[in-house]
RNA sequence: GGGCGAAUAGCUCAGCUGGUCCAGAGCGCCUGCCUUACACGCAGGAAGUCGGGGGUUCGAAUCCCUCUUCGCCCACCA
């Protein structure tokens, strides 16, 4: 209906270019319009700078979240910014493995055919996963392409993939020959659940509320008992001993005596030990070796015995280890679940009147990150690496700049981790992963790591057995940034891309994988991996918390792309996300959470098709901005653009995404499409000179805004600027980048700002009298001469911004006076009906606001601390102001006693 | 337990080195408008003692202290 209105020339290209932006018909045509042209793809030819981001590799099983969705975004901003500014820009994609999660997964889908993964045998299991693996595993890649993601898929990698594979074995024999890597018995956190053990920042804690439950220990001389405090009676069937503080007098003639362990009915010592806390609990601390970590250094310290009690199930057992301390747990109890066995052991405890005491108590327990089941410390053997050297180099670069991380405040905590580094334990007791390159001999007992597969052991030519244990998969993650790249071979890429330029993630993963890729890349290739570490916040809900599956609170990434496009995704996700923090979305009102895009590329689009429409009407091709008769509105938003080029570029190179897409988005609705484009509908229509410049100037600041804004939004900007007449067949997405041309100009945008304050008076004074926008009104403007000179060129851009018949110096009806800038005012007529008292009303209020900020400003000029001691242009400034101020009041009290306002 | 951050309009948040951004944006709300790019829009408007208290300063949302409330990271006191 509306296309009816439309004049004949503007009817043939509107037609094709909808009202409203259809992203799905935009968005798929064009990406696969850039895969083609090769755009993501160095050609390896460039001599320009490379900028390089390696992705943070999804797992192959994950499906795409607005995590992912808010972080590619930002990598993405990233290196289409600097891609369009010359550099060589390289975004290397790929998959992660992921060890524990990829197992799970598989596990459970043979669980449905009523299988355990023992009943298909290692290979058959594996055989399995990566069957799964390589018909699901690019899901999340292909996701990627959907939100615009410009990453060079030829060189996709996969952390199993042979060559990666290659990476984590010659870096396992490299550490293992420089004995970074050593094998550990030691107490570490075991999942029950997932059967391995984890490291230290795979074991989360979290604080729950439990108990502390004191239990007696019948000395054995029959002469009392002593009381242990403990969170975890389960284990008590492993204790050892008890220790004492050795500066606890009360308690220290007890040491060198024994007790009898309850249930078990073993004889152990009390013994003293400065790992127990003076003042906590009862002062009495059970020390179960193989179930504690600190418990195990203090059996360590006294040459105590360490029996495990409970099996990799985290079923009550009987394991020892050193085979010293067999038949502990009472047979009742064989088999039980460590929490169930708590329960009975405590009614054990109570019948025989050994449980003293319950108290509540908060403690921090840690559980599984990848299936949230509470680990069980446990005695093992497991390899682990070395990190004190690591964590010297990694400090020292932090400490140098050499790397840094924004926002900076992230930087104290990995300072923090890095002081207190403990070593990795890399060995998993899982099918899926890299398999531990290190073979035993049972004829020489000795073992050795190897690059390539042994027939015979080394030594002495005696059969060999590989370690059953795969690598931790962030073992392989830590090496990506060069493992990516080709290494352990010299390949050009890894000459021309190592080291890469910014590493954009999740807080989340700091220590997992951050702080160890400084580590690897310092260790291997002797240079940081990157300079910069951008930390983006969390995409929570509206209750703040977290976006997750098992709360239900998530976001389909897909779901927002199928309903406004990606590039409303990515403008709402980036022109929120101010540096540090975290992003709120309702998962529940979709079209809210993403409407300031939505409306945003819908805004985009109509400026499009106006500006689109009107060249191919005028023949105009080329996006040149022209040199000649400018008038005050070309002369100004040149200015403004000059401008926001400046701001958008100093933005993005200072990671401040929520103002570099900010920028562009304002000056292109607020001063473009609300003030420039209507300032030249007068001049397009032919009822004024300049239509051809005014399309020529137009064309010009969309085309450069569209290239700003391409990083954050690159479907439509693309659709738009190839739109163009003249641009068939070009991209966006090589740039060039736009740059300031000297066309900032203070006096065009002052002049301006007085047109635009006589508009806005006029606009503002019809309102408040409810005159509607058909009823043309007269005004008139008293200023001086030369002002209003000036202001009587913008006449027909007045007359249709303000719906004015006529703009004149002098007044001639019945109407309201309002104050303008610079002592000038403005006469609207309203006829003899005007309203005068509701008049006075406005002018009275803006009377009082304006004396009250005078009287306050007068007391600051009047006090001697200012004049003296603030800046002179300070000062000066603020005296300009005071006389504008005195002038505008004087001004408002005339006119109020022309209206006898009283 | 240690370290850190945040509290600004109904909601979600900007406000970079203390004074022309002592008050901003988006959404929501109110009043007019389908003005031949856009109702996912246009014009106009209401709305906040910048968490409480104290201090530094000529001057603080902006710096310091303290309290309150949230949040994050780390943690071998059972």
């Amino acid at each position: 209906m509306k296309d009816d209105r439309m004049s004949a020339e503007a009817t043939t290209r509107t037609r094709e270019l909808a009202p409203q932006y259809d992203a799905a018909a935009i968005e798929g045509p064009i990406y696969r319009e850039w895969l083609a042209r090769g755009v993501f793809t160095p050609d390896g030819r460039s001599t320009a700078q490379p900028f390089v981001i390696v992705i943070p590799p999804p797992n192959v099983t994950a499906v795409l979240h607005m995590g992912h969705g808010l972080n590619n975004s930002v990598q993405d901003v990233l290196i289409r910014f600097e891609r369009m500014r010359g550099r060589d820009a390289l975004w290397v994609p790929g998959t992660d493995h992921a060890g524990i999660a990829t197992q799970n997964v598989v596990e459970k889908l043979l669980a449905r055919e009523g299988k355990t993964r023992f009943d298909l045998g290692r290979e058959e299991f594996i055989r399995r996963a990566e069957a799964f693996v390589a018909e699901t595993g690019t899901t999340i890649l292909e996701q990627l392409k959907a939100i615009g993601c410009s990453c060079d898929w030829s060189r996709t990698a996969y952390t199993l993939s042979p060559a990666l594979s290659r990476a984590v074995r010659e870096v396992f024999v490299r550490l293992f020959e420089e004995g970074l890597i050593y094998r550990g018995h030691r107490v570490i956190h075991w999942c029950p659940r997932c059967h391995t053990s984890l490291s230290d920042e795979e074991a989360e804690h979290h604080e729950t509320d439990g108990h502390l439950y004191h239990i007696r220990y019948p000395l054995t001389d029959g002469s009392g008992y002593v009381t242990v405090a403990t969170t975890r009676p389960e284990t008590l069937l492993g204790d050892v001993a008890v220790a004492v503080n050795p500066g606890d007098e009360a308690k220290r003639p007890l040491v060198g005596r024994t007790v009898r362990l309850p249930l078990a009915e073993v004889e152990i010592p009390v013994i003293a030990d400065e790992a127990v806390e003076l003042g906590f609990g009862s002062g009495f601390l059970k020390i179960t070796p193989a179930h504690d970590a600190n418990d195990f250094e203090v059996a360590r310290r006294h040459g105590l015995p360490m029996p495990v009690v409970m099996n990799a199930e985290a079923r009550m057992a009987d394991e020892s280890l050193d085979g010293r301390a067999g038949g502990r747990v009472p047979e009742g109890l064989f088999g039980m679940d460590r929490f169930e066995a708590r329960e009975v052991i405590l009614a054990m405890l109570r019948e025989r009147g050994l449980l003293a005491k319950v108290e509540p108590y908060r403690l921090a327990i840690r559980r599984c990150y990848r299936c949230d089941t509470v680990v069980e410390p446990r005695l093992s053997d497991q390899w682990f690496v070395r990190m004190g050297s690591f964590a010297e180099r990694a400090l020292a670069a932090y400490r140098s700049g050499e790397v840094r991380f924004i926002p900076e405040r992230r930087g104290d905590e990995f300072e923090q981790w890095l002081l207190n580094i403990r070593d990795w334990n890399i060995s998993r007791q899982l099918w899926w992963g890299h398999r531990i390159p290190v073979w035993y001999c049972d004829s020489c007992l000795t073992h050795a790591a190897y690059r390539e597969d042994p027939s015979a052991c080394g030594k002495c030519g005696g059969p060999l057995r590989q370690d059953e244990d795969v690598l931790d998969t962030w073992f392989s993650s830590w090496l990506w940034p060069f493992s990516t790249l080709g290494w352990p071979d010299d390949t050009p890429d890894l000459r021309r891309y190592y080291p890469t330029d910014v590493l954009v993630t999740a807080p989340e993963i700091l220590f997992f994988w951050v702080a160890r890729m400084i580590f690897a890349g310092q260790h291997f290739m002797g240079r940081v991996p990157f300079h910069t570490v951008y930390l983006h916040g969390t995409v929570r809900d509206t209750q703040h918390r977290k976006m997750s599956k098992s709360l239900g609170n998530g976001i389909d990434p897909l779901d927002v792309v199928r309903l406004y496009g990606a590039d409303a995704l990515r403008f709402t996700v980036i022109s929120s996300l101010a540096v540090g923090t975290d992003i709120i979305l309702d998962p529940n009102d979709l079209a809210t959470s993403f409407a300031s895009g939505r409306n945003f590329a819908n805004k985009l689009w109509n400026i499009g098709r106006l500006v689109i429409g009107e060249a191919e009407a005028r023949g105009h091709r080329g996006t040149d901005s022209p040199a000649a008769g400018l008038k005050l509105e070309d002369r100004w938003i040149l200015s403004k653009l000059d401008r926001v080029i400046r701001d958008t570029t100093r933005h993005l190179e200072r990671f401040r995404l929520n103002d570099a897409s900010g920028a562009p988005y304002h000056f292109l609705w607020d001063d473009f499409a609300d003030w420039y484009l209507e300032c030249i509908k007068p001049r397009l229509r032919g009822e004024e000179e300049g239509g051809d410049v005014a399309l020529a100037v137009a064309v010009h600041c969309f085309s450069e805004t569209l290239k700003l804004l391409h990083p954050v939004m690159p479907f439509i900007t693309e659709a738009l600027y190839t739109r163009l007449p003249g641009n068939e067949g070009r991209t966006l997405t090589t740039g060039p980048w736009p740059e300031p041309a000297g066309r900032e100009d203070p006096a065009a945008e002052q002049e301006f700002a007085f047109f635009q304050a006589v508009v806005s008076a006029t606009r503002e004074t019809r309102a408040s009298f409810g005159v509607k926008p058909s009823q043309l009104v007269r005004i008139s403007v008293q200023a001086d001469g030369s002002r209003f000179d000036q202001l009587s060129r913008q006449q027909r851009q007045i007359m249709w911004l303000a719906r004015v018949s006529e703009l004149s110096s002098e007044v001639r009806g019945a109407g309201v006076t309002v104050p303008l800038p610079d002592g000038a005012t403005l006469h609207v007529e309203l006829g003899e009906a005007t309203d005068v008292a509701k008049h006075c009303e406005r002018l009275r209020a803006e009377h009082q606001r304006l004396s009250k900020q005078l009287q306050s400003l007068r007391a600051k000029l009047e006090n001697p601390g200012f004049v003296s001691k603030a800046p002179e242009q300070v000062v000066a400034a603020e005296r300009a102001k005071a006389v504008d101020w005195e002038a505008k009041l004087a001004h408002l009290e005339s006119l109020m006693r022309g209206l006898g306002c009283g």
